[in-house]
DNA sequence: GCATGTGTTAACGTATACATTAATAAATAC
DNA sequence: GTATTTATTAATGTATACGTTAACACATGC
């Protein structure tokens, strides 16, 4: 897959980046004390490296040494290189010696690997669901991810329209109760997480979602996995296949 | 899930622990420069360590210390830390500090985690395969598991069988093309080895079980996506049932 | 100009030093 | 004897030192 193009909106986030970059706030949220618990510094590096990554505030292609991350984060290099070491075995990005890490673009291809899995283990979660049944108070929850999502729509507000997406998404698979499951999950949306939110007003207004929503809630309810595995997985399916034509559609190769 | 019982066949597992770590074979096999390709430390330290898991030579609830592994492989804390992260993060070791590394249990709960993810999972494969198609090299290397499979079962050959066994899923997982997707499922497949191992010969022969495999390469010759995934789904929720109806029979909580 | 060789240097990879503190041992109180 | 407090110590977590060597800069040859 030759690197035709890369996304990079470079001068509004390079902006922004150094603008992060030259204060303290986000150091110092790395270097703080919880009150509640005490992080070591691995796992602040880890953090704060990867909400720069979701965030888009260290674009895909950045590079940086390992040296510089622990300048910017204010440490040593020991916890820093710890950090690179999660952070890389989740896909978010590669280290390369004597290059630093780079952060990982996602091309195309990368997005229908991701698409594939999070069809299959979304799909498997909503079987699950079906199975064991939902609370009240977790039938309530997906139903009001489904009724924002309704809501941002009639409002024009992608934004809070693709957050209730997410947290159905993610509720319904926390509810499936399989911790290793869910943590797959999670680390796909986590690398898939920058395309869409620099997709978002590429796609079309996501307007027949919400029925494949409610349908899966509604098989769920009356404790069909069957149906319930096989609605999610026409969904999953349908928004993948539309997220790779839109990257097709306009050229992003690598995001 | 209170812990009731830990497998540990502890008067031959740990013996032959001992031997080993009398002797200097597999510490220089850490420590052997490779003619092909020079690993570093962190590489053997996290290969040799789970060598020995996936052996039972460092069988579930084996604690060690970062001292007393950085002794064994001959080689600093450092490279010992940062291969316990890997481990850690693939679910085969905790590490809890001052307490060292502990080799994790695997409970029956985690058990049905683990299949419901490999169901989902290879199920995806085997849809993804058959839509891609096989090349003949490939589908002779499938067939080829499969007869070595019932040539084991002919012989009550149950290794041999296991053996082909992972390679049928393995390969068709690969054959999938998806690189994350595989990577996955040997993860899981990592974490789910000791257990099939230990179980292997309490379960019932697995006669009709290549019946099922035959059944998914057919339906995966004649590209047909649907009856692959569903054809492997059904085989993959079998074993999983019976795997864990073996671990209820014997009352192993946790291997 | 391009290709090749040599020298320099800095980014690791790894070992070691040091500070912190959880866990354990010992002392004390009842 | 049991419960609580204090002292000790060793296993980290982290920083730093040092050796290795890949990458780059520069010189040389054609």
């Amino acid at each position: 897959m030759q690197q035709t193009k890369t996304v990079r909106f470079a001068s509004t986030t390079r902006k922004l980046f150094e603008s992060k970059n030259m204060s303290s706030e986000s150091v110092q949220a790395a270097r703080n004390t919880d009150t509640k618990i005490k992080l070591s510094l691995p796992d602040r590096a880890y953090r704060e490296i990867k909400r720069r990554i979701l965030e888009n505030e260290m674009p895909s292609g950045t590079i940086m040494l390992e040296s510089e991350l622990a300048d910017l984060l204010d440490m040593s290099r020991t916890p820093v290189r710890e950090a690179l070491i999660r952070l890389s075995n989740e896909g978010m990005v590669e280290v390369r010696p004597r290059h630093g890490m780079r952060v990982l673009p996602v091309s195309r291809d990368d997005m229908i690997e991701i698409y594939d899995i999070l069809t299959a283990l979304e799909s498997e979660a909503a079987d699950l669901v079906a199975r064991r049944g939902l609370s009240e108070q977790q039938l309530g929850q997906l139903t009001a991810a489904v009724d924002e999502m309704d809501q941002a729509l009639e409002k024009d507000d992608l934004t809070g329209w693709a957050n209730a997406d997410e947290r159905f998404h993610l509720l319904l698979v926390e509810f499936c109760g399989n911790k290793r499951l869910t943590n797959m999950v999670n680390t796909f949306w986590d690398q898939s997480h920058r395309v869409r939110l620099l997709t978002l007003r590429l796609r079309p207004k996501p307007s027949g979602s919400n029925d494949d929503h409610r349908a899966v809630v509604a098989a769920i309810a009356r404790n069909d996995p069957d149906a319930a595995r096989d609605l999610h997985r026409q969904h999953r399916l349908k928004s993948g296949t539309m997220l790779v034509e839109i990257l097709e559609k306009h050229g992003l190769s690598n995001v």
